[in-house]
DNA sequence: CTCCGTGCAAATACTTTGCAAAGCG
DNA sequence: CGCTTTGCAAAGTATTTGCACGGAG
């Protein structure tokens, strides 16, 4: 990917890192899966970064879950499902649309203001916290 | 309302003060909203009872803004608008339905969860913010 | 007397920042 | 040399918690 090309060693593997999970990571998870391979890796230089790549376009906040914001380098619009128990947080396959067209100039014109993005969110609980309920 | 009326004066004071703002506020807010009039009110009792509040079903989160969780006492589902500038939040209407019934039964069948709510949210600019940007 | 709600302050958890040193063209 | 990136530690911000006290039943 072109773009990356004058990233330092540390931002490409802290990208390379995101870009590869579908965790949607916190910057602590990032930060410990790089630690073992970068050793003088610092969380800071990992939260300087993911900031870097959301002003650059090329990652994304998912929100906050549980006191930690969770990162996405998958910069297409999609819906996410949250694990109110683990709070794991999954994509929602995007086979169906969810919102039509025409929503961004509907919810603009009804609240008089300009709608640039949106974010859609399921919670509930997932199959494995289920599972492990009825033990 | 039937269930309030074991309420101590200051929890109630505090769902009174959430239930009656579209602001969708902060702790903080709440507690300077009312620490003029109850001046031996502590933040710590605004956080612990907007806690109460969730877990009684009286009010919810409407998300982390700018590092501030958010809070609404209407529990219908309805979808926000955030300002990325302000932070204000703000009611859409619900004149139109942005989710048809069966998207619950697909994510759930989808991602192989069960989906028990979710959350809409709209981000851009207010015109407020946008006036000021032309300035 | 017992329980619940509370103030207060300390603790916690996450994230940001200042600064000097290191890296790179 | 000049600009960017970083480690480190300190600071900052939001929220939670321990504890003892006070009021209601």
């Amino acid at each position: 990917m072109q773009i990356k090309r004058n990233f330092s060693a540390k931002r490409e593997a802290i990208y390379d890192t995101l870009a590869s999970t579908k965790t949607h990571p916190t910057a602590e998870w990032v930060y410990n899966k790089l630690k073992p391979e970068i050793s003088d890796l610092s969380l800071g230089t990992v939260y300087r970064n993911l900031t870097v790549f959301k002003e650059m376009g090329l990652a994304k906040s998912v929100g906050v879950v549980n006191g930690q914001e969770r990162f996405d380098a998958d910069m297409s619009p999609h819906p996410h499902f949250v694990c109110t128990k683990c709070f794991k947080v999954i994509d929602v396959p995007n086979g169906r649309n969810f919102v039509d067209g025409n929503i961004y100039d509907y919810v603009s014109r009804e609240c008089n203001v300009n709608v640039e993005t949106h974010s859609i969110t399921f919670y509930g609980v997932c199959s494995s916290c289920a599972e492990q309920d009825k033990e």
